[in-house]
RNA sequence: GGCGAUGUAGCUCAGUCGGUUAGAGCAACGGCUUCAUAAGCCGUGUGUCGGUGGUUCGAGUCCACUCAUCGCUACCA
């Protein structure tokens, strides 16, 4: 049972920054499954558009001096660039920032508000009085609460786990402006999605419209107990759309962006006489999201809500696809892997990229690794030796005779191909590319067997055989564009290729299901290169370090942008900034000691911890966790001296009282490195 | 810390409802071929299916525990 119609649509990447390679497997996934929908003769289109507001475009339009607009409609250019030099063809590209999303989120507003969805409640939040904004988690950096680790974020600690709120750090410092915030009450609006749970309930876990992991792990950490208010406001000054009835506030940008599906789609109607309501609140039309697993929740829980609460249509399923990792570890500027599209378009073929993609997706969340040796074995292998060749070896003998008048006896070949149209198509449509893709190979192989016994190569030399040989030449020609037409959604351009060959444009997926025949060829040119090694050697040089982490603005005290060149962006001082200065009586507050651990002990419930027993010299003893597990054994500890912060306030942890922190550098993990004093230091000398 | 996954050949991965001797591609090795972009064809696999224990006539598959790896983690569980 197929429905009239088909919406598709990715997820709208952020105007704050480029396409890079991690993207494109969605874009890619995505058009490869409109491509194959429209190529079965679906009617189906493809929207997507720039994720537009929020706080961090709004500080970074401050930093660059220039308003808003024109720094998204910079970015949303370049976002199609890049999108258009790899073949995704969007039906429609909108933006959030574009009235006819304001009017939907006025509309969907209003419908929440109707059904008691929305409450008020005040918020006490982080301000940057130099700034002047309200800060979100991961604008404000200070002290772990819990761990005393340094530079961590607002909300999370990266070394001990602990969660927090932004309010909860020790000597906050915003990241804006190195200014200590000050703590200011705001009133926020929030989406009670807990009146939505039992729909929710229903709509996730039946219906087949997740994928399976999906639903458990929504089922087992989201649904069994009451779901949290979702606080959908900010207070002003803020780049997004003001709240009508709610003077001062704005619509968070998780608000907007998802109606940004819907908005762009209306741009679309609008410019072809079609009718919204045809499209996202008709039955008769399915509704497609591609997103990541990081956005899971916003596309399974809130915006469903959101479209339940609203009257709008429901996703018919939402695809969720994994991370991409580059030679199995994540994308790194300082390694060169994070290749932005631009980057990669550059020097590669867009074709190789989603050739490569299409072989590693699978329905299912696994991230997918980008091998770079892998991928210059797999295209030049499968595309340029197996279905590239075909072409590559026989269209020549028959440039000037065409293609035989009548399809040749094959020994059932092409019917074969034929018959696995269906399985290819299966797959294609469980987005199990990777077994399309398999599928597709198994079938060029065969192609090749059949050239390698019918040899037209020695067919050639003999006059008697050249009708044999025209024959040969149509049956592995036909062979040839069966494969392309299966590949067409992930390869275009080959597709392409194939048509300007034998003369006869690839259309639909039925062009597979019969032999061309009495059509002239065309003169033969390579429709793929081969891989070069060094071109994609040059495009992860040229990718290191490209664009240095944008430093913090302005107001940073000029004597932290004194260095002479920008440190890479996965060095420690672009990891961690420098503090704010600080004055020798805020230094002398903080009293250090050197120490001898007498006693390292096993935590053996604790992950990171150790606990030590450091004397001050004399009968002073301090207990100490320290979190140095993974790097220190217990041997190597007990004896040293350490530099400990003596007049820490004690922390009650969960295996006992902290009297102190043991000072370390290193981003920890194994990675710890305890500070040391050279020999002669006594226990309890200060350190000044 | 919590949660979600993953672990099968050198590499990337299939493996249905538990059912004979666990498969494919790539790589490697041997042979053939020379039409083709150093392409193609044929042949070659002694894998503790991460580990331990359990259920079963039978476990890669189901259960428990365990080790390792990866990911996610909202104004946050």
């Amino acid at each position: 049972m197929t429905t009239k119609r088909m919406l598709v649509t990715a997820a709208l990447p952020y105007a704050n920054g480029h396409i890079h390679l991690g993207h494109l497997v969605e874009y890619i996934q995505t058009d490869i499954f409109v491509r194959f929908q429209k190529l079965r003769g679906r009617r189906c289109i493809y929207i997507c558009a720039d994720d537009t507001h929020g706080t961090a475009i709004m500080i970074r339009a401050r930093q660059e001096g220039r308003p808003e607009t024109e720094l998204i409609a910079d970015m949303q250019a370049a976002h199609q660039r890049d999108f258009a030099g790899f073949d995704i063809a969007f039906d429609h590209y909108g933006s959030t920032n574009a009235p006819e999303n304001y009017e939907l989120c006025k509309e969907i507003w209003a419908k929440l508000r109707h059904q008691g969805l929305i409450r008020e409640a005040d918020v006490e939040q982080l301000f940057d009085p130099v700034a002047g904004t309200f800060l979100a988690d991961r604008f404000v950096k200070g002290t772990c609460p819990v761990c005393k680790s340094p530079g961590e974020y607002g909300d999370n600690c990266s070394k001990c786990g602990a969660t927090y709120s932004p309010s909860d750090l020790i000597d906050p410092v915003s990241t804006l402006s190195g200014a200590t915030p000050e703590k200011r009450s705001a009133q926020h609006l929030f989406v009670q999605l807990e009146m939505l749970h039992p729909f929710l309930d229903t709509w996730t876990q039946s219906g087949n419209h997740l994928q399976d992991e999906v639903a458990n792990y929504l089922k087992g950490h989201f649904l069994g107990k009451p779901l949290r208010d979702w606080d959908v406001s900010r207070p002003e000054p803020y780049f997004g759309f003001a709240i009508p009835d709610s003077p001062g506030n704005y619509w968070y940008v998780w608000f907007d962006a998802p109606v940004g599906y819907i908005a762009s789609t209306h741009q679309w109607c609008k410019l072809h006489s079609e009718r919204l309501d045809d499209w996202w609140r008709n039955p008769e039309t399915e509704i497609h999201h591609f997103i990541g697993k990081d956005i899971a929740y916003f596309h399974t829980l809130f915006w469903p809500g959101v479209l339940h609460a609203s009257g709008f249509s429901l996703p018919t399923f939402v695809h969720i696809h994994g991370f991409l990792t580059v030679d199995r570890e994540k994308m790194s500027k300082s390694k060169g892997t994070q290749v932005s599209a631009a980057k990669y378009l550059e020097h590669l073929d867009p074709s190789y990229l989603r050739y490569y993609y299409a072989s590693k997706l699978g329905p299912r969340l696994d991230d997918i690794d980008l091998n770079l040796a892998e991928f210059a074995a797999k295209i030049d292998s499968d595309l340029v030796g197996k279905v590239v060749n075909l072409a590559s070896r026989t269209a020549r003998f028959v440039e000037s005779l065409g293609l035989a008048q009548e399809y040749p006896h094959d020994g059932g070949l092409f019917a074969a191909g034929a018959a696995a149209g269906s399985k290819i198509a299966e797959a294609y449509e469980q987005v199990d590319y990777a077994r399309a893709m398999r599928l597709i190979m198994e079938l060029a192989d065969a192609a090749n067997a059949y050239v390698e016994n019918t040899a037209p190569w020695t067919l050639k030399k003999d006059p008697n055989q050249q009708v044999r040989l025209q024959e040969v030449c149509s049956v592995v020609l036909n062979l040839f564009r069966q494969l392309c037409v299966y590949l067409a959604p992930v390869l275009p351009r080959l597709a392409d290729g194939c048509g300007r060959l034998l003369q006869s444009e690839i259309r639909s997926w039925q062009d597979s299901q019969t032999p061309l025949v009495g059509t002239s060829v065309s003169k033969f040119e390579h429709l793929m290169q081969r891989v070069d090694p060094g071109k994609v050697q040059q495009m992860i040089e040229e990718s290191k370090d490209q664009t240095p982490v944008t430093v913090p603005n302005a107001t940073v005290p000029a004597s932290v942008a004194v260095a002479e060149t920008t440190p890479a962006p996965d060095e420690p001082l672009q990891l961690e900034p420098l503090a704010p200065t600080c004055t020798i009586d805020d230094f002398a507050k903080v009293d250090l000691r050197v120490a001898r651990v007498i006693k390292a002990e096993e935590v053996p419930e604790a992950k990171k911890l150790v606990k030590l027993t450091v004397s001050l010299g004399g009968d002073v003893t301090r207990t100490v966790f320290a979190g140095i597990k993974a790097a220190y054994t217990l041997q190597q500890l007990e004896g040293r001296l350490v530099v400990i912060v003596a007049n820490l306030q004690p922390r009650q942890m969960k295996f006992g009282l902290s009297e102190g922190m043991v000072t370390a550098a290193g981003p920890g993990g194994t990675e710890v490195f305890l500070l040391g004093v050279d020999s002669g230091a006594k226990p309890g000398q200060r350190v000044h």
